[in-house]
DNA sequence: GAGTTTGAAACT
DNA sequence: CAGTTTCAAACTC
């Protein structure tokens, strides 16, 4: 119901615009909520620095500024709502009861200063609406991610949009990238943005922006950009842009300096540490059943606004600095299926954008999230966090649940929608690079080149790693492919679906905003061949839980979370790296195939024995729905979403992911739901993403999340204990939920989005205290069902208690039969359909290796490469000196 | 830092 | 779907 209202939480928030009673709500990621209410029309600056305001505040402020201060914005923000209950919602504890209104479409995001904490997103547009989300990370430090909602009244919103976009975009790209760093500078990107901003307002009055900041978390990303796309269906996500940290950050927050840049960095990672910490502290309650029903019902408005995803925006953003890239500036939205234009994420630290293309091109709004460093400050003290910072954990539940099985898999959806994007253009792209060669010839003639490049680049690679090595390497380095060119599953980064970024060590690396198209045609390539590719690998039985729990849950699991695939050891015996599933922190599983399974966080067998034990099916049924809960693994973890395994499967033929879900999550993890978990996704994030060394257990810290975060440190505490303090109470736990169903054709543009949970912070300490096991405490916070495809997804967030209550009588939602596939989906790619996603390609979308050869980073292979690395060098520090910087990331830490 | 091991991802 | 190859990280030295 209500019309397409878009909420918007956030801690910092501002959000100033009023006007539309379009309320967006997103909430992911943590816990808080701080919701902001944005009106469409409006534009907000979340973190601090939103756009226009906030470019002074950023330049000014350094990035921790930015983070308290969108903090405290937040409470005071607010915003506009829209009518009624959106309005109402504010910042905190309303937010549920707008939710609930709002459920149907809204979105909610939370955000803390830089962190920004979606619980749920739940994105609906009015017809005319059109919502972009954008997400920048910087490397290490912070995310910012903006969120630009604008709506349109009209299809020409879109195209308005795309033009301020492009506009915006390309030239602030490009200027991003000659400059590379120009950490001021950055700040200052936010200008592009006003001006965009005003642009668009000019063009389109109905649109509204709100733009938060959020740390950097690779973790996060995936979960939103997973998110997202699964929800894309209904929007589009623009534009992510990561910017590298580095630069960007440091430019963005305003930090001034390279330290600041670095400690940034540092923080950001901590940063998302911190989130995610916060997340648990938050605790979503669970997320309200109810939400999800209300979704559910909500869909029915079919919102058939779409998002699109602006890359361009972001340029506008600060991190565009880093950015450069102008490409992106022009997508056609072919994948609609029709040709609007649409614009594309160009740079953007996530691949979220593939999903905004999908969109529709009737609404055009735009949500860009940033993530700001500010926070970083502090946390970079913390640096060390770091390594752990992975946590975040996203669970989706998976649980089949049946509900629906039509539903199958919402998975699918967004690849089917990333397909449909990549499609032509993308294609088209990708067959200039190449230049028509064939496949085969292309191969051998491309991995020539590549090498060549790679030299090349290498040897920058190796000054940059030496930097980062000496930073630290393990925070600020990322990837380290040679071959893959990034765009295979082999890279972390890309894996993670985040753009690589300067502390990347990789060789002809196509994982950048300027390969927008490729990357994201890729994607789809990849998600047609396994739907959950790009979903969090761990999951977890989706039980409702009431969060805390398990107190002593030992360490191991928190939950009963587990790798959705199973490792295949044959002889780490689980007790390496090697295994992904002693990697996330997790035990073996039924799933797993490995021998002499020693893992410590729990052996195959006994999996199988908790498993049935724990019986999901309570769990299951309980939440019927879908959960998401958060778990705070040992390390970190995070808010996972969840998703339901039904909704996965394939009822669906887009998603048919289940089936072909190779190992079928189903078949490995019997138990009908689960929730994946974000934190695995960390896990396998990068080293530096991951960290490796502590999380274990020391970071989580038997105490709870502060030590945990702790771990990341301090940061966590404070930022924690700030939550707390502003978060806890205020909200609850907001849920939304949105649900969605889209489907039939596009009316319906819903996602929902469950990353975080919320919490309260009461909830959290508790939380924290339960968990000071690693695993033990769970947090719960969402989930719900997560349909992909339809885009039904609830995300739920909410207090845990409230939702918990609500969660558990409710669940439910959607069960649109309908939904399957997703707006997008439909529409544009590829008719789906049934079928699927997949079929068109099933198999191997990506080009492999032909077109992948083809591709050669081309200019940017060595321009690119070369910039990034002069980048690195430069932006590292600042804008102006290189050196620092890379490092900084690890460095960081001055 | 080079070299080896490992198991997932990609490919056949 | 099984078997093989490729890949990049984890690990070792
Ligand atoms: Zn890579
Ligand atoms: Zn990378
Ligand atoms: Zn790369
Ligand atoms: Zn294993
Ligand atoms: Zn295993
Ligand atoms: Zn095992």
């Amino acid at each position: 119901m209500n019309s397409p209202e878009v909420i918007i939480t956030t801690t910092t928030a501002t959000a100033s615009s009023n006007s539309s009673p379009i309320p967006l709500h997103l909430d992911f990621l943590d816990n808080r909520f701080i919701q902001w209410q944005v009106s469409m029309q409006s534009d907000i600056g979340i973190c601090g620095n939103t756009d226009r305001n906030n470019k002074s505040a950023d330049a000014v402020d350094d990035s921790r500024n930015s983070v308290a201060y969108s903090s405290s914005r937040s409470m005071n923000d607010t915003h506009k709502e829209n009518d009624d209950a959106n309005s109402t919602r504010d910042q905190t504890g309303t937010s549920s009861d707008c939710i609930d209104k709002c459920l149907p479409n809204p979105v909610a995001v939370d955000c803390k200063n830089s962190e920004v904490l979606v619980h749920q997103d739940v994105i609906f547009l009015d017809d005319a609406h059109q919502l972009t989300v954008d997400s920048y990370g910087d490397k290490n430090n912070c995310l910012s991610t903006k969120v630009d909602v604008s709506q349109t009244m009209s299809g020409q919103a879109e195209e308005d949009s795309l033009r301020q976009t492009a506009s915006e975009s390309e030239p602030l790209k490009n200027k991003e990238l000659d400059d590379s760093k120009r950490p001021s500078d950055e700040c200052p990107s936010f200008e592009p943005d006003l001006p965009v901003d005003d642009a668009s307002r000019k063009q389109q009055p109905e649109t509204s922006r709100v733009q938060y900041d959020m740390t950097w978390n690779p973790d996060l990303y995936r979960e939103v950009h997973f998110y997202f796309q699964s929800h894309a269906k209904t929007f589009q996500i623009v534009q992510a842009h990561q910017d590298y940290c580095e630069d960007a950050e440091a430019q963005l927050c305003g930090i001034g300096q390279k330290q600041a840049s670095q400690l940034q960095r540092g923080m950001s990672r901590r940063c998302l540490q911190f989130e995610d910490a916060q997340s648990q502290g938050t605790l979503p309650s669970s997320h309200s059943p109810s939400s999800t029903n209300n979704t559910a019902s909500s869909r029915s408005p079919a919102h058939t606004r779409e998002l699109e995803s602006l890359d361009s925006l972001h340029g506008g953003l600060t991190f565009s600095s880093r950015m450069n890239q102008p490409r992106a500036a022009t997508f056609p939205l072919q994948n609609i299926g029709k040709p609007l234009p649409v614009s594309k994420p160009s740079g953007i630290g996530l691949h979220l954008n593939s999903i905004a293309n999908t969109l529709p091109m009737g609404q055009s709004a735009t949500v860009s999230i940033k993530t700001t460093p500010s926070m970083s400050s502090r946390l970079g003290e913390n640096r060390n966090s770091c390594p752990n910072l992975p946590n975040f954990i996203e669970t989706m539940s998976i649980a089949p649940e049946d509900r629906i099985p039509e539903r199958r898999g919402s998975l699918a959806t967004s690849s089917a929608i990333s397909e449909s994007f990549i499609s032509e253009e993308s294609l088209n792209m990708l067959q200039q690079l190449d230049h028509q060669t064939t496949p085969q010839n292309k191969r051998k003639f491309d991995s020539e080149l590549a090498d060549n490049f790679e030299e090349f680049n290498q040897s920058r690679l190796k000054k940059q790693r030496k930097k980062s090595s000496n930073a630290d390497a393990d925070s600020c380095k990322r990837c380290n492919c040679k071959r893959s060119k990034c765009l295979k599953l082999y890279c972390d980064c890309f894996a993670a679906g985040i753009y690589c970024a300067e502390t990347c060590a990789c060789h002809g690396c196509f994982n950048r905003p300027e390969y927008e198209d490729t990357v994201l045609e890729t994607r789809q390539q990849i998600e047609s061949r396994n739907p959950l590719a790009f979903a969090p690998k761990i999951v977890q039985p989706a039980p409702e839980f009431p969060l805390v729990h398990e107190e002593d849950g030992s360490r191991s699991t928190p939950f009963s979370a587990r790798h959705k695939t199973g490792c295949n050891c044959k002889k780490s015996m689980c007790l390496k790296k090697y295994c992904e599933c002693y990697q996330a922190n997790v035990g073996c599983s039924s799933g797993c195939r490995c021998e002499g399974c020693k893992n410590v966080y729990g052996k195959k067998e006994e999996y199988g024995m908790i498993e049935e034990t724990q019986s999901y099916v309570e769990w299951s049924e309980q939440t019927s729905d879908n959960k998401l809960e958060m778990v705070p693994t040992n390390k970190d973890y995070m808010h996972a979403e969840l998703y339901d395994l039904h909704n996965l499967t394939p009822v669906t033929p887009s998603l048919q992911y289940s089936s072909r879900v190779k190992g079928g999550l189903k078949s490995r993890l019997s138990a009908g739901r689960y929730v994946l978990s974000a934190e695995s996704d960390l896990s396998m994030l990068p080293s530096h993403a991951r960290s490796p060394r502590n999380l274990h257990h020391d970071n989580l810290l038997p105490e709870s999340s502060k030590e945990t975060y702790g771990a990341f440190s301090r940061v966590s505490d404070y930022s924690i204990a700030e939550m707390m303090d502003q978060f806890s109470p205020r909200f609850n736990t907001l849920d939304d939920i949105s649900g969605l169903t889209p489907v039939p054709n596009l009316s319906s543009s819903t996602i929902m989005v469950a990353s975080s949970a919320s919490t309260k912070t009461i909830d959290w300490e508790n939380v924290s205290r339960l968990q000071s096991s690693p695993g033990s405490v769970r947090l719960s916070g969402f989930t719900g069902p997560v349909h992909w495809h339809s885009s039904s997804i609830t995300a739920v967030t909410s207090l845990a208690e409230n939702k918990s209550q609500e969660q558990d009588s409710q669940s439910g939602l959607h069960d649109t039969p309908e939904d399957d596939t997703p707006e997008i989906l439909k529409e544009a790619v590829t008719p789906i359909a049934p079928v699927k996603v997949s079929s068109p390609n099933k198999k191997r979308v990506s080009p492999p290796r032909s077109l992948m050869h083809q591709l050669v980073p081309k200019s940017t292979g060595n321009l690119k490469s070369t910039r990034r690395f002069v980048l690195k060098s430069l932006s590292p520090t600042r804008p102006g000196t290189p050196n620092t910087d890379s490092k900084e990331c690890t460095n960081n830490k001055q």
